[in-house]
DNA sequence: ATTTCTTTGGCATTATATGCCTCATAAAGT
DNA sequence: ACTTTATGAGGCATATAATGCCAAAGAAAT
């Protein structure tokens, strides 16, 4: 459950499926999000400003193509830290927020390891490269296992709205 | 590199802003973007159109927040088969296509492991339910390791364009 | 049943997108 | 060197969409 605050709303069919629209395609104008979940423009507008507002709608972004733009290479990262310290963390979070290669960044459990990385480069040498002048030198890196994503079976960016009361 | 084929386009040093103006904001209006850019409208919107047919400009989409949907919990599940055939991966890569709760599902190398997926769900309940009575009964898997989110550092769909010529 | 509060729908205004036409620039051929 | 051709830019007119305001309808509470 999220945390109550003056920022919450009920969240009722309408809403979400304003949401699952948008979600999947955002280039949708408004009269068409108000036609397809049986609104007039006005009050559907109205109820997206207001899932912006609360944050539910975090922003919106277009994506592109790897291969097309010559970045064939998807590796996943497990990465171990010599000392588990705030310090060597925040140093590491610091260093790697600066690659643009790095989609993704957790920090997580059950692994032998303590982050998982998700690098978007355009082959085996850049990676090379990358791995070994940039994340290999950040402080308290102790352990680096790299995989190779073979096959992009599902890459999406949707949240299951199921759940939702 | 990119495959040659017709719809091949050569990316300048515009269009290479372009993107990097939507990717990060996908409700910048035209006239917006050819500001930032440096063009007239009219020019600028021909280029993202031509973006779009090339198949660079995939889609739009809008990210929501998970936490303020409910949804606290991400856990990163790697996945064994029993036999690598291709009915086996056909139908995983099927099933594994109907839930929604999952986000990412890669084939992977480097890992004792053939699958990697991203998981969303409310809670450890709602993901216990989840493994047991969707995943693992999936013909042909045969190991299962779960690590969740304990922080997200960095998530982020943008790709890295310093790569681009 | 009446009052109050919330949400809706319609309308007018403003802003944006889109298609067409003209002009400039660069490359190719004579 | 000059002309020809093609590619892309800019500006304008029109169509489409967003936005704010106000009145009306529906739901909840007393």
């Amino acid at each position: 459950m999220p945390k109550k605050s003056q920022s919450m709303i009920k969240i009722d069919r309408i809403d979400r499926s304003i949401l699952e629209l948008l979600q999947d395609n955002g280039e949708l104008t408004n009269q068409e999000v108000a036609d397809k979940v049986g609104l007039s423009p006005s009050p559907c507008l109205r109820r997206v400003r207001a899932l912006e507002k609360a944050g539910i709608i975090v922003k919106r972004v277009t994506l592109l193509d790897h291969k097309k733009l010559g970045l064939a290479l998807t590796a996943i990262i497990l990465i171990g830290m010599d000392r588990h310290t705030p310090e060597r963390f925040a140093t590491f979070e610091a260093k790697v927020a600066e690659y643009p290669e790095v989609q993704e960044c957790y920090l997580i459990t059950g692994q032998d390891a303590d982050y998982m990385l998700k690098v978007v480069v355009p082959d085996m040498d850049q990676y090379h490269h990358f791995l070994l002048n940039h994340i290999t030198r950040i402080q308290g890196v102790s352990g680096v296992h790299s995989s190779f994503v073979l096959r992009r079976v599902i890459d999406s960016s949707a949240l299951p709205l199921r759940y939702l009361s």
